[in-house]
Order: C-alpha cells, then sequence, then structure tokens
RNA sequence: GGAGAGGUGGCCGAGCGGCUGAAGGCGCACGCCUGGAAAGUGUGUAUGCGUUAAUAGCGUAUCGAGGGUUCGAAUCCCUCUCUCUCCGCCA
C-alpha cells in the first residue's frame, strides 16, 4: 500500500510515477475524497468528543437529580440525542474512508526511478549475461522428449490423476528433483546465511493481502471451497513474508529461505507453454524472503540476486538477468530482476527467478514495523524476495542443457553429493 | 467430534458498567547515589488517525476480531477466531 499521506503531498508526481506501470491513477477522485474525508473526520470526531464529555458528567447530574427527586429522563435524552448525531456523522464518514481504502488496496507500488519504460516483456532490459550457450553436435531435445526416452517422466498419468499441467516423476528423475531442492537450500542455508523455514501451504485472505494477492489477483489461485476462505500458495512468499504480519521485528535484517510447492491456476495463459513442466498449477519453490531497515533494501535486492545467481553458476547454467520494465513489473514490486536461463529447445532464455525489491509496500499492508535506532520511531520495514530458484525450471534446464547424443543426462557435479554419487541419468 | 477454561501494554498480572490508556510488578531509558559497578532511589516508558510548522499541545480510536445493549462498555449479551485442559478419533 502506497503511504496515503505521501498521496496527499505528491500526488502529481505518484501520478506520473505510476504511468510507467500502466497505471492510471485518478488524482482527482483521491483529492475529493480525502476533502471529504477530512470535513467528515472532523465533524464525527468533535461529536464524540461532545459526547464523551457529556457522558462523564451523567453519573454525577444522575445522583443530583435523584437526590432532588428529579426527572432523569431529561438527560437520558440529552446523551441519546448527542448519540444519534454521532452515529449518523460516523456513518458519514466511513462511507468516504471506505472508498478510500478501496482505491488505496488497488494502487500498485510506485516504480522506481532505475525501471525502464516499457509495455511488456520485449522492453526488460538486459542487466548481464553469464555462462557459455553450449553448442551440440546432435539436435538437441527437448526435457519432455528427454524424460520419455529416459523414463519417469509422466504427464499422461498425471492428467490421469489430476488433469492438465501436471507431472508425476519416478526414479532418478523424482531423485534429481528433490536433489535440487536440497542442494539450492543447503546453499542458501550454509553459504548464504537464510535460515530455514517450513510453513503452511494454505495461507488465509489477510495473509495474501499482506503481500499483495488479494484483492486485485484472486483468479491466479486456488481456493479451497471450505467456507474459511482459504487458498493454496501461490508461492512461498505469501506465508514467508506474513511471518510477521502485525509484529514488531526487533532485530534486522532477517533472511529465510524456504522450499514450498506452489498452486497456480494459470488462468488467461490456456495456450502458453502446453507442453512439458514449463507452465505447471503445481511446483516446487525455494524461495528467499528478506527483511531490512529501509535503507538497506536496494543493497539487499542486489545481494538477494546474486544468490539466486549463484545457484545457477554452480549449475553451470547459462543464464542472463533482466530488468523488468514498467509495464512487465508486477503489482507489489517497486523494481525486479528477472533470471532467465538458457533453454537449448526452445533456443532462448526463460525466466527461472524472479527477485523484488518491494520496499515498504507489504510491509504497510502487513503493518511489519521495527524500531529505527536512531530517530527511536517505529517505520515499515523493507521486504525483498526471490525464488532461488524454481525447482521444476531448473530440472528442465539441467535435463536440456546435460544432454548427450544418447539422450542420457549428465549430473551436474555439485548434485552428484544429493544423488548418493549418481553422474548419469539414463 | 463432545465438555470446560481463557485471550488486558515489551512481559507478568489486577480490573468485571462511569473517576481506566488502563493499578501493581518485571523489563527498559534517563537522573541521583558510587572510585566504578551491583543494590538502593527518583522520573519516565504503547500505537494508529486527525489537526498542526511541530516527534509541542488538543481531539479521537485501540484491553483477540466483528456486531449488539446502554446516556456511558476492558467490564453485560451474541457471533467468529486463537490458546489451554479433559474425553473421543487419528498421520
Amino acid at each position: 500500500m502506497i503511504d496515503p499521506k505521501r498521496l496527499r503531498t505528491d500526488i502529481a508526481d505518484i501520478t506520473q510515477a505510476l504511468k510507467k506501470k500502466r497505471y492510471d491513477l485518478d488524482a482527482d477522485a483521491f483529492t475529493q475524497l480525502d476533502a471529504a474525508r477530512k470535513e467528515r473526520q472532523i465533524k464525527a470526531e468533535s461529536l464524540q468528543a461532545e459526547r464523551n464529555q457529556y457522558s462523564k458528567t451523567m453519573g454525577r447530574l444522575i445522583a443530583e437529580a435523584k437526590s432532588k427527586g428529579g426527572d432523569i429522563a431529561p438527560l437520558k435524552a440529552q446523551g441519546e440525542a448527542l448519540k444519534n448525531a454521532f452515529i449518523e456523522a460516523e456513518q458519514s464518514l466511513h462511507e468516504v474512508q471506505q472508498q478510500i481504502e478501496e482505491l488505496l488496496h488497488g494502487i500498485p507500488n510506485v516504480p522506481d526511478g532505475s525501471v525502464p519504460e516499457g509495455v511488456d516483456e520485449a522492453d526488460n532490459t538486459e542487466v548481464r549475461r553469464w555462462g557459455d550457450i553450449p553448442e551440440f553436435t546432435f539436435t538437441p531435445l527437448d526435457h519432455v522428449d528427454l524424460g520419455a526416452a529416459i523414463g519417469g517422466m509422466d504427464f499422461d498419468r498425471a492428467a490421469k490423476i489430476s488433469g492438465s499441467r501436471f507431472v508425476q516423476m519416478r526414479g532418478k528423475l523424482a531423485l534429481l528433483h528433490r536433489a535440487l531442492g536440497q542442494f539450492m537450500l543447503s546453499t542458501h542455508t550454509l553459504e548464504h546465511g537464510y535460515e530455514e523455514v517450513y510453513v503452511p501451504f494454505i495461507v488465509n485472505r489477510e495473509s495474501l493481502f499482506g503481500t499483495g494477492q488479494l484483492p486485485k489477483f484472486e483468479e491466479d489461485l486456488f481456493k479451497l471451497s471450505d467456507e474459511r476462505q482459504l487458498f493454496l500458495i501461490p508461492t512461498a512468499e505469501v506465508p514467508v513474508t506474513n511471518i510477521y504480519r502485525n509484529e514488531i521485528i526487533d532485530q534486522l535484517p532477517i533472511k529465510f529461505a524456504s522450499q514450498t510447492p506452489c498452486f497456480r491456476s494459470e488462468a488467461g495463459s490456456y495456450g502458453r507453454d502446453t507442453r512439458g513442466m514449463i507452465r505447471q498449477h503445481q511446483f516446487d519453490k525455494v524461495e528467499m524472503v528478506q527483511f531490512v531497515a529501509a535503507e538497506d533494501s536496494w543493497q539487499a535486492l542486489e545481494e538477494l540476486t546474486g544468490h539466486a545467481q549463484k545457484i545457477l553458476e554452480k549449475l553451470a547454467l547459462p543464464y542472463r538477468c533482466v530488468t523488468l520494465c514498467g509495464g512487465d513489473l508486477g503489482f507489489s514490486a517497486a523494481k525486479t530482476y528477472d533470471l532467465e536461463v538458457w533453454l537449448p529447445s526452445q533456443n532462448t532464455y526463460r525466466e527461472i527467478s524472479s527477485c523484488s525489491n518491494f520496499t515498504d509496500f507489504q510491509a504497510r499492508r502487513m503493518k511489519t514495523r521495527y524500531r529505527d535506532s536512531r530517530t527511536g520511531q517505529l517505520e515499515f520495514v523493507h521486504t525483498i524476495n526471490g525464488s532461488g530458484l524454481a525447482v521444476g525450471r531448473t530440472m528442465v534446464a539441467v535435463m536440456e542443457n546435460y544432454q548427450q547424443a544418447d539422450g542420457s543426462i549428465l549430473v551436474p557435479e555439485v548434485l552428484q553429493p544429493y544423488m548418493h554419487g549418481l553422474r548419469v541419468i539414463d
């Protein structure tokens, strides 16, 4: 959520900045609503003050009236009149407050100045490339064909069990999948200073509101039919970030890493990536989440992106890093780097990690604060998160980049300890 | 699933219709004391919102959440939620 105070004082600047995100802020509507809010709030609060004042003297007045044998009905009637006047003012205040809130909840985070202009992913700007694109003396297969040849990657049976966009794996491929997750988690905890967390995979509306998936993006989520309004997590970002919802953190920074399954309805992407494991309703992901002081978040974003890159580098997978342009940037993010891994079968780079600085946007929604050591004031923390990495897509990348002419797959050296020393999958 | 008990400030814990943003204690901060420290002692110690030049005042809200009764609710009533105890069931 954007700071409403900032919206009052800098609305022109914010409106301009949000254009980059292709969001059209109705500044006049906000200004009018806020003026109405101010007027009504002053009125309601002064009526309430009057009423409080009156109620305080009531005990004495009633006692006096009674001792003189007087009638206390008029005293009560006056109190009642004050109450009714207040209730009316309060209702009218609530109306505007609700409208303002609705507007506020739908405004995306303001993109950072360094975010490039643009409408979609074609306008993302490349920051760096790493690794050499492998050259094959044969025509490389994609992971689906490789999986079929090896055996143990079964989309048909997954469809029978569940439907489209699911996979079932067995044997060495299931092991490879597990090894990848373990390798990532171990690297982040042992080398990058993250603490491992295990979290619920089912969350409530408040948590999804906190990180920004709700109220706008409900159709992307799997919702449980149960009356409690629970949802399957689309990313570990939701439960992990919400660990500190409604709390004051006393020690920053905090760095968490967590492996979870992620569930996405993929509504609106019907024709895209229908083949293979690239776009599934369920996939595993290792997520890194940092809570930092406001002044540290930009550095933390660079650091966290580096941690994700490190995984790709250890796996010797060629990748590039791009800065998302305004139009491609998510609702809650102020800036996002995507890491894209090389996929030989597609002869292109595909997203495998997304690392973002949310500044105080999520913290404001979650009411997650810390005490600034210099001013002693409570401030909203900044949150940063990123995939480190999407396990399913990493598996695709390993299979395709490490394939050999005979259809077997070499196991990257760093994974071998996690795979009982296995060097080749065939 | 059945029966019961409870959620009050950073923590513990009183309060059970007006004088309570909330006793008392612990913790914390600052001062005094001390050669220094401990002990002792004094003072202070929530947050949001509004107004404002102001982190000064003033107003308003908050005692798990939401609703209700009342002139007035932390205190009474209802719903929800979470925690604990006992029984049942169970990975």
